[in-house]
DNA sequence: GCAAATTAGATGACACATCATTAAATTCGG
DNA sequence: CCGAATTTAATGATGTGTCATCTAATTTGC
């Protein structure tokens, strides 16, 4: 028998598939977004944490938690975010070494103004194209995945 | 009724999700691969569409259509892999305007050592985590997110 | 209370991706 | 044929991500 470590012709084929809708799809969403609204996926991304928080005022470092990004690329995005008015830095009292984050005026001018569309691209191009019970079995595949990376990773 | 513009709770939970699975699964494919071959996996998919055609030779609009990746970063990156040895360009008679790309030995090499294991690490991150029949959804899911942006984008 | 370890954050160098532009060869319409 | 449109490919500028490193403040152990 062959031997199992490589993946069989339905594998194959899955894995090829999700791999192209996966880069088609950011692009896509990316392009999207950035053509209405002047934001990257990843500004997005940001600015969601800010306003789901009262102020509109975190820590980078909690940001960096609840993006999972590295803290370096944080800092450096948060400069350029910084550089076109979307966010500001503040210091912080408690924590001498620490900073705050503040969404600006601009900034939560920009969200709002760009997440219905970006949230109605989401559902046209993905959840439409989803069948009944179909996102509970991609949230539970995403979930078992996660679980795989953390144990193993 | 709510806005049907907007993602309901499973939905909000399902996309979370699969953007933590997508940006994680990325992440550490990336730095298993990199780690035990020096390789990307940009330059994994590159080689890996050079290994599967005769003479491992191919035109770089073909590995363009084959990528769909931008035509100036596919350039650049074999302008990187060819500084590293992975390929090499040779002129082509039919065409004037056109290359060609070439497998190197060490491109062979690299990719021939380096794929076992990186088909290990997608089985066990990914489809060891899939129930049976899942990775039939999944490929039906990603068809059929991919028909949506074309016929849309 | 102080030295060592840890934590918060920024930064410079470099790899990578995208955009706009360029150049040259080929194809197409008349 | 011959000029216009298209195709193939490279390039430079700029925005973005990662790695290694650095500084300064805080916490920990004694």
């Amino acid at each position: 028998m062959s031997d199992p470590r490589w993946l069989d012709d339905d594998e194959q084929r899955a894995w090829r598939a999700y791999l192209r809708m996966q880069s088609r799809l950011t692009a896509e969403l990316n392009r999207r977004l950035q053509a209405a609204s002047g934001l990257s996926l990843a500004d997005y991304e940001v600015l969601v944490h800010l306003t789901d928080v009262p102020d509109g005022r975190l820590r980078p470092y909690e940001l960096q938690r609840a993006l999972e990004w590295e803290q370096s690329r944080l800092s450096h995005h948060l400069g350029r975010m910084q550089r076109r008015g979307l966010v500001r830095r503040e210091e912080c009292g408690e924590d001498g070494r620490g900073a705050y984050v503040v969404l600006t005026g601009t900034g939560r001018e920009a969200i709002t103004a760009a997440a219905p569309d970006h949230v109605g691209a989401v559902r046209h191009l993905f959840f439409d194209a989803l069948g009944p019970g179909e996102s509970g079995v991609l949230e539970g595949l995403a979930v078992r995945v996660l679980a795989r990376i953390d144990a193993d990773g």
